[in-house]
RNA sequence: GCUCGAGUGGUGGAAUUGGUAGACACGUUGGACUUAAAAUCCAAUGGCCCUUGGGCCGUGCGGGUUCAAGUCCCGCCUCGAGUACCA
């Protein structure tokens, strides 16, 4: 009987879904196991054959979990807002809720059919108002809380108001806004309440402030530093401005310190926890105050190096520093006007673009020098940048290369500070080897001794201190999107009110357009009824709005990590969902993921904000953990193939005779009537011979003509052609596996291939040149799971992308091999069933092979499982079946334990053939079978036996001779003695169980 | 520029603490079965030399350590990823 792996496949996803098989449950006396996978956002390009990579990797190891004996939670959602949606209902009018539910359905359909074990009774979905009540709930509770720095944690905001009505805010310790004023408790109880609200903005963990972000007039949106590459957006490439605007924002900065310790405690990707250690910037140095001559004036600096601050010469602020314009000297204002707009018009890209050119301009304003009270010049140069630090710093061109470089260009002094030191060349940047000179108290003191004296001194006399600053900056959780969560917040004389929480959620309105209004609000600025009423507790109509009790809605919404930042604690509930965002007793029982795995690209976006999150939640007692998955890995990308057809373009240089002797060339463009397209091989032969010819008939027809048409001219001398190729993606599946285009699809596919040209090769067909690249929509080749699902089924596209090679390695895809993996499952099914579909099965006794056989597999299945080896591990079950299959085993007592092995790489046929044994319930918590060293014990040995480290021959030996036993016998083998051709060996090598080398 | 990671047959990739390089597949070639195709099975398959036997070379390059190096050390080259005026 033939393996029918739809029939199989159909059955068992079936039975699984009937029958509950992979609900967990929250009370279990087996210890818990929580894998989860980066959930999808639901694209309509459907799932491709990257997406399954690592749910098929979790998938192997949940099962395996739960084979050996754990209560394993592996859920699966969606994380269903996103821009593209969005775009789509702009260009359509087609509501994202409707899109969303669509490309969810098809999604669904998709992940079934590959037969993951998901507790699908648990999904989630962001844009569901059932779950994105509790991220509005989270937005609340970040609102109502501050970080004390003395107990190291966010409280709730009301320990805070305490604080200041007993002492004022002079002796709180908080991460706050820096512009905060003192008052005492007297005048904290006398502030309006308008006052004391604003007062209190400063302290939140999320805030609404004036700042400026990252613009991207395209997307009509504000984006994130992570959702910007190269100066541009992430998604869409396009440019983006700094701009001033109200926005909320997440105070993350509190947790900087947290989120670098907390690095130390998870087992994830060395190179995922540099980019997050990179991403927060923690530097080391001190604050330096430098007070400006003739103005009340001071500068704040901060500096990694307060041991080199007699080098100072000058000092640099960014040109959209707020001091600017104070101290700008009326000789000066013409040239810093000029150059600050300059800038101001420049974009993020271009600045970044352009680190070469030195610039700025001098304010005609001068600092002092805290120590020795000289006067130094203060420049402007958008080398400095506002959003670092201070937004200036104090230049030590000795010792800063980019101090140097400015110094130098403007004709500024360059004294030098430190001991033996040449910086006629470039600064001195180097910190461990150096000492100081020249700068009175801190002469012949080394970096550190220096760092420590400065530091000190500073602190003394009262102009700096010691400060760690991290390049961390909060983060912008304002969108001006519609496909969003809303914030719960209303707007009582523009303060941020929010709404109580028993009355979330507070759900999306509808518009009747999806783009910015007129006026250039965000598109909630269309909904009709999205007010307030404060006495109903409803949203009401816009035209209620009275201030007085009906007040205007929040009309940004929240951005896309707002949902993925805490969606793992959702899946722990799934009885008690509506009270809670999980029950204590789930959170207590779950505790946090302990394996997760997606994509690195999320280092600095997703897996930043959610370590955020959880320690905030922790900090407040929601839940009990301080990070959220504890091993973490990343799988590889799976590269799309892209084919390329290519376009040829001919151009036409005629050397015309003018004035006499004199030629120029002009080149003059002459297109065919169609477009031509050339097949690859004979675009190659072209490019090795210039040969018009290979371009065929026509063509070269149309060259001499057009040639012969030139030439005619007077005033023409002679003629010469070029031909140029432009590679153009083509569909990828109108491509065969040896590279040839089906022509006909090709010209159906878009118009302007309709009628064109296309040289072939000799046999008639067109071929395709390939490229790796990104799988994406846009590049044509992305692959989709369906197709090899419904040719080879689930088991095969499981086991292929398992084989592809190491999980973590990015790979390019091709189906090439997947007969491979095809026919091994063929071979399995072959092991079981006989040709009339009756078992082969027997109650036979297992032989010493095939216990030997069935040993080492559990036993390298099992190492590879646990080292997320799977690749190798599907190797191993070849063998095992090759082995097996030679030994003719049919032994129940093999064959059973096998299909455990197997179940979860391939569980559909595993389940068939654990029920054609004569089981009854599912494989899947069927008892991982145990490893028994015993099996494998062998009584001797086939030594390599090597001459100078290269193996000539191999000798059977026991493996109960001692080491002096092996050297003789193998020094009296006839082989030994020819490879020796009458030498004495030198040195003979043994180890025991491994090896013979025999030196001389 | 800086920080990681990786270079092994025609291809994807194996190789435990240094111990038989190329497992397992794909592809290719030859053969069996078949009217034929598909499917299946068998054999060969790193390169070069050679009559069998065998020999020489071989894990990006150049050195080194060692009885023995894909693996360890030093110096390069190439590719990939991340990051970048961070004071």
């Amino acid at each position: 009987m033939k393996y029918n792996f739809n029939e199989i496949e159909a059955k068992w996803q079936k039975y699984w879904a009937e029958n509950g098989t992979f609900h967990a449950e929250n009370q279990s006396d087996k210890p818990k196991y929580y894998v989860l996978d980066m959930f999808p956002y639901p694209s309509g390009a459907g799932l491709h054959v990257g997406h399954p990579l690592g749910y098929i990797a979790s998938d192997i190891y949940a099962r395996y979990k739960r084979h050996k004996g754990f209560n394993v939670l592996h859920p699966q959602g969606y994380d269903s807002f996103g821009l593209p949606a969005e775009q789509y209902a702009i260009q359509t009018g087609q509501h994202p809720a409707i899109t969303t539910k669509t490309n969810i359905a098809r999604y669904r359909e998709q992940l079934d059919k590959i037969g993951f074990s998901f507790d699908w009774s648990r999904e989630v979905r962001t844009s569901d108002p059932a779950y994105y009540k509790w991220t509005q709930w989270i937005f609340i509770e970040l609102f109502n809380s501050w970080y004390n720095l003395e107990t190291d944690k966010a409280e709730h905001i009301d320990t805070l108001i305490a604080k200041f009505a007993e002492s004022g805010n002079a002796e709180v310790k908080a991460i706050c806004d820096d512009d905060i004023a003192v008052f005492t408790s007297v005048e904290w109880t006398q502030y309006d309440s308008k006052t004391k609200q604003e007062i209190l903005l400063k302290y939140r963990l999320t805030y609404l402030a004036e700042t400026e972000v990252n613009w991207c007039p395209a997307l009509g949106t504000v984006l994130a530093n992570d959702e910007i590459v190269n100066g541009v957006s992430e998604r869409g490439g396009h440019p983006v401005v700094r701009k001033k605007m109200t926005q909320w924002s997440m105070r993350i900065s509190a947790y900087a310190q947290r989120l670098l310790d907390g690095l130390n405690t998870i087992d994830w990707p060395q190179p995922l926890k540099d980019s997050q250690t990179n991403w927060i910037g923690r530097s080391q140095g001190a604050m330096v105050t430098f007070k400006v001559d003739g103005h009340d004036e001071k500068i704040d600096v901060f500096t990694t190096r307060p041991d080199t601050i007699y080098g100072v010469s000058f000092m640099t602020l960014a040109p959209e520093h707020d001091l600017v314009a104070k101290i700008t000297t009326a000789d000066q204002k013409e040239a810093v006007k000029t150059y600050r707009d300059a800038t101001s018009k420049r974009s993020e890209r271009e600045r970044m673009a352009d680190v070469k050119t030195i610039s700025g301009v001098f304010t005609g304003a001068y600092a002092l020098h805290p120590f020795t009270g000289e006067k130094v010049q203060i420049w402007i140069g958008d080398y400095v940048l506002a959003s670092y630090g201070t937004g200036a710093v104090m230049a030590v061109p000795c010792g800063d290369q980019r101090d140097y470089d400015f110094a130098n260009h403007f004709g500024l002094e360059i004294p030098n500070i430190f001991q033996g030191v040449d910086i006629s060349e470039e600064a001195y940047s180097e910190k461990e080897n150096s000492v100081i000179a020249n700068s009175d108290f801190l002469n012949g003191l080394p970096y550190k001794k220096a760092m420590k004296t400065v530091i000190y001194e500073m602190e003394k006399r009262g102009f700096g201190k010691g400060k760690i600053n991290y390049r961390l900056r909060d983060a912008v959780f304002s969108r001006q999107r519609y496909w969003g969560e809303p914030f719960p917040v209303y707007y009582v004389n523009g303060m941020p009110q929010m709404i109580d929480v028993k009355h979330l959620p507070i759900a999306l309105p509808e518009v009747e357009k999806y783009l910015p209004t007129e006026t250039g609000e965000p598109p909630l600025g269309n909904a009709e009824v999205w007010a307030w009423d404060t006495t109903t507790n409803t949203v009401v109509s816009n035209d209620l709005i009275d201030n007085k009790t009906i007040f205007p809605l929040e009309l940004n919404t929240m951005p896309g990590w707002a949902g993925s930042s805490w969606y793992f604690f959702r899946y722990m509930e799934k009885a008690l969902r509506s009270e809670d965002f999980a029950s204590s007793e789930a959170l207590k029982y779950w505790e946090n993921v302990d394996l997760y795995i997606g994509g690195s690209e999320h280092a600095t976006g997703h897996l930043l904000y959610s370590r955020f999150w959880v320690k905030f939640l922790k900090d407040r007692g929601f839940v009990g953990v301080e990070e959220p998955f504890k091993k973490l890995i990343n799988q590889g990308m799976i590269l799309g193939t892209s084919a390329f057809v290519h376009r040829i373009e001919i151009t036409f240089f005629a050397h015309i005779w003018q004035e006499e002797t004199e030629s120029i060339i002009t080149s003059i463009d002459s297109s065919f009537n169609e477009p031509i397209y050339i097949s690859k091989d004979k675009l190659d032969n072209y490019n090795l011979s210039k040969d018009k010819s290979i371009l065929g008939d026509n063509i070269s027809a149309f060259i001499d003509d057009e040639i012969s048409k030139l030439s005619n001219s007077e005033f023409v001398k002679d003629c010469e052609f070029e031909v140029a190729f432009y590679p153009i993606h083509a569909d990828v599946s109108l491509v065969n596996a040896s590279d040839e285009l089906d022509l006909e699809g090709f010209k159906n596919w878009r118009a302007d291939f309709k009628d064109a040209e296309f040289i072939c090769e000799e046999d008639g067909t067109f071929k395709v040149s390939r490229e790796v690249e990104k799988m994406s929509k846009s590049k044509y080749n992305v692959v989709n799971p369906d197709e090899i699902c419904n040719e080879y089924g689930a088991d095969s596209l499981r086991l292929f992308e398992m084989f592809l090679g190491p999980l973590e390695q990015a790979k390019p895809w091709n189906t090439a091999g997947i007969s491979g993996v095809f026919g091994f499952l063929k071979k399995l099914w072959k092991l079981y069933v006989g040709e009339e579909g009756v078992s082969r099965v027997t109650d036979a006794a297992p032989t010493k092979d095939n216990l030997k056989t069935l040993h080492k597999t559990i036993k390298k299945v099992e190492e590879d499982i646990e080292n997320f080896s799977f690749n190798t591990s599907v190797s191993t079950f070849m063998i095992c079946v090759n082995e097996l299959t030679a030994q003719k085993c049919a032994s129940k007592e093999i064959l059973a334990p096998l299909t455990i092995l197997m179940s979860p790489y391939a569980p559909h046929i595993a389940e068939e053939l654990w029920e054609r044994l004569g089981n009854t319930s599912s494989i899947a918590t069927a008892e991982f079978p145990l490893f028994d060293a015993k099996h494998l014990v062998e009584s001797s040995k086939e030594y390599p036996v090597s001459f100078n480290g290269k193996m000539r021959f191999k000798k059977e030996l026991s493996l109960d001779l001692s080491k002096e036993e092996i050297e003789k016998i193998i020094l009296e083998d006839e082989r030994t003695k020819a490879q020796l051709e009458g030498r004495t060996p030198k040195k003979v090598i043994v180890v025991p169980g491994k090896i013979i080398n025999i030196v001389g």
